[in-house]
DNA sequence: TTACATGCAAACTGTTTGCAAATAT
DNA sequence: ATATTTGCAAACAGTTTGCATGTAA
């Protein structure tokens, strides 16, 4: 068991969103929200919980990904594999893709440019972008 | 009007490519290169070749589109949902992706460009670039 | 003839869900 | 008190694979 009210304002993070700040929420909030950005699918956070001797089942480890992506305190990143990554940097970026092992990476470079989209057919905008640059061992 | 009989060389084009142009093969390949760009699904192929009272497992479709893939005769496409399109189009072009229906759309307009990408990391090289740009209504 | 392709079902991966027991407020 | 959350297991979607049969060369 951890200090309650002793660390970072976890607790008020989830909270400001909406979301009840349960043991194994704060858990999770603690392994992904401690400073640099990261990269995680479901499985390596639940990985990562167990090895920190906090037992959360796969399940809410899934359930509370994705209400934490729903809070805007995640972001989904779709990769060629099919698996889901979860990026606790929200802001707007894009991603290099390694095939070889199926690992994601920021660019951080914030100057990456799309220039020459066509408008939006009927009906619809543009809500968002994603660029996945695959990176090839040369 | 679909009265498309295997007049061009279709078995010559997978005979090419080195693969053996069996029925099934012969069947998929004059669903998928019948002239249009097309996205589709192992589901919807499948689909499509029944009601074209041409009985292939799904199996055989899941086979079939990955070697064609491999061969270079389709691309597939990742997208946010976990389902793989195989797109006709192997030209270096992005994708539009409709979040309502899960569809792909071909961004036919060849302008596109990205800018400002960093360098690749130690030992890697750009591979491809995958551009998915999201359409919500609106 | 013989190596390769097919179909089926079963395995498999990643993710979601139903429900009883546990917990936050 | 009570509405929410948890954990498990089972369901689920999409995809792959093992193996006996069938087929192209």
């Amino acid at each position: 068991m951890q200090q309650h009210f002793a660390g970072p304002p976890l607790s008020e993070k989830l909270r400001n969103s909406g979301i009840r700040p349960t043991r194994q929420r704060l858990t999770l909030a603690e392994l992904l929200f401690d400073g640099g950005d990261k990269h995680v699918t479901a499985e390596q956070l639940h990985a990562l919980a167990h090895s920190a001797r906090e037992n959360v089942s796969l399940a809410t480890v899934y359930n509370t990904l994705k209400q934490f992506s729903a809070a805007g305190l995640l972001r989904e990143v779709a990769t060629p594999c099919q698996t889901i990554y979860f990026d606790t940097n929200t802001s707007d970026h894009h991603h290099y893709f390694l095939p070889s092992d199926g690992e994601i990476l920021d660019i951080t470079d914030a100057s990456v440019t799309i220039d020459g989209l066509p408008d939006a057919p009927h009906g619809k905008r543009v809500g968002r972008i994603d660029v996945i640059v695959h990176l090839v061992d040369e």
